[in-house]
DNA sequence: AATCCACAGGAAGCCCGGGAAC
DNA sequence: GTTCCCGGGCTTCCTGTGGATT
């Protein structure tokens, strides 16, 4: 037999084996009530301050629904002004009352910021129609596009009805892949037997129809609208109404919904941002076991929402992008401010050096820089100094939380060797 | 006014990988 | 297996830029 303390042992290793880590998670209290109201993709019935702008696009997609073609339209606004959702409100509604009385209407968004190139937009509107009957889908690539583009008008005609083509982040389309596909779509009615097309851009470029040849721009551009940002006010609307269905009433503390309202109201009116702020203040009060999200909340959630936000994106950077990028935190550790393209390459090539790695043109990391720039992850300002030449000035503007060197290091453990080389760590090279 | 610097950035073309059609 | 097509990454070549200097 054996000793009792043995038996004790042994019943404890039962219990732990019985208990799950999830256990005690799962019986914490929340403070939400339905989280996914306040994540981005959900499609609130109420539009805080938006009616105009509802109304505006309504009385021109009426028209389908009237069997006519709606004019072309570009919205405009800064990120999470709230024009996505107004679309996407207004084209369910649209899809609905088509529905109810007959019409046949077919709203397909199309988010340019991932599908990026004309054949890739035009594949992907022909397999959102696909029918059961067809047989396969058009294949990512491999098709001439012009072929892509008569299987295009083949579906829709045979399905009929009137379609709202709606192109999220068109002017990131434009500067990508140009015009062509603009001008094929704003064309598709004189292709079209059987069907009607009309396309709705969203853009937070305002001036982005200036790259559009002017045929296309005076196609497209048939209605404008702009979205204004939202401000400290109407975001309290916003962060209010959704709060309303997504948290505890009693759980929100004083000043929380206001300071949430104000830093988004700093990042342009962002509304996303504001709901982001209120959600990830109240998982951090729900993580400490407090009942009540409060001010030092927001603070620690705005903190983590940058650090998320720029953690993947410098992870998965192609290593020659991350070279670069190494390249500027290194001058900046050297005591650099305002360095110029000239000086990031040099130490770049000195980088690839260190690690064996072959180094691009001078060319080629100007563009990694602008794409750097573009990420948000430097700020490269072209500056004119004269006889000393025009350059870029160039700086990190990495959140001061983000440890960029350990996320490179632990993407790709050769940066430890980039970052640790004391070759690289003179100043002004 | 002309010159100069240090690039910026457009255009053209090459190469490669992935996929479809024949 | 070969040919054609697309997209992405890259290089080479080139013109443009704009303010300080001569």
């Amino acid at each position: 037999m054996a000793p009792p303390d043995i038996d004790n042992n042994i019943r404890e290793e039962c219990n732990k084996m019985s208990e799950n880590i999830f256990d005690n998670i799962l019986t914490m209290k929340t403070l939400f009530i339905q989280k996914e109201a306040l994540r981005h993709n959900h499609q609130p019935k109420i539009l805080p301050h938006r009616e105009a702008e509802v109304k505006e696009i309504s009385l021109n997609l009426v028209e389908a629904l009237k069997g006519h073609i709606p004019s072309n339209m570009i919205l405009y606004g800064v990120t999470g002004a709230g024009k996505t959702a107004v679309t996407n409100y207004v084209c369910e509604e649209l899809q609905t009352k088509g529905e109810q009385i007959g019409r046949v209407v077919h709203p397909v968004l199309v988010n340019c910021r991932k599908i990026d190139t004309q054949y890739r937009v035009l594949s992907h509107l022909g397999n959102t129609l696909l029918e059961s009957h067809e047989k396969s889908d058009i294949p990512f690539t491999g098709w001439p596009t012009d072929r892509v583009f008569n299987e295009l008008v083949k579906r829709m005609d045979a399905r009929g009805g009137v379609y709202v083509i709606v192109l999220d982040e068109i002017d990131h389309l434009v500067k990508k892949a140009g015009d062509d596909l603009l001008y094929n779509l704003t064309n598709l009615n004189t292709e079209l037997k059987n069907a009607r097309a009309c396309v709705i851009g969203i853009s937070n470029d305002l001036k982005f129809t200036e790259f559009l040849d002017p045929r296309v721009k005076s196609r497209l551009g048939q209605q404008d609208i702009i979205f204004d940002p939202y401000n400290a006010e109407q975001l309290q609307d916003i962060l209010r109404q959704r709060a309303n269905v997504s948290i505890n009433k009693e759980a929100i503390g004083v000043g929380v919904i206001e300071l949430c309202a104000a830093l988004a109201a700093q990042e342009h009116g962002d509304a996303r941002c504001a709901l982001d702020l209120l959600r990830v203040s109240t998982e951090k009060a729900e993580q400490e076991g407090s009942k009540l999200v409060e001010q030092p909340h927001v603070r620690i959630a705005q903190a983590q929402i940058e650090s998320d936000q720029v953690t993947p994106v410098i992870s998965t950077l192609p290593t020659q992008q991350k070279l670069v990028l190494a390249s500027v935190l290194i001058n900046e550790s050297n005591g650099l401010k305002n360095i110029q393209t000239g000086e990031v390459y040099q130490v770049y090539k000195q980088a690839c050096g260190v690690v064996s790695q072959q180094f691009l043109t001078a060319r080629r990391i100007s563009g990694i820089i602008s794409n750097l720039d573009m990420l948000g992850l430097i700020t490269a300002k072209t500056v004119s100094r004269g006889r000393y030449g025009r350059s870029k000035e160039i700086n990190s503007s990495l959140p001061n939380n983000v440890d960029s060197r350990e996320i490179m290091a632990k993407a790709e453990p050769m940066f430890d060797e980039v970052f640790g080389s004391k070759y690289l760590h003179q100043s002004r090279l």
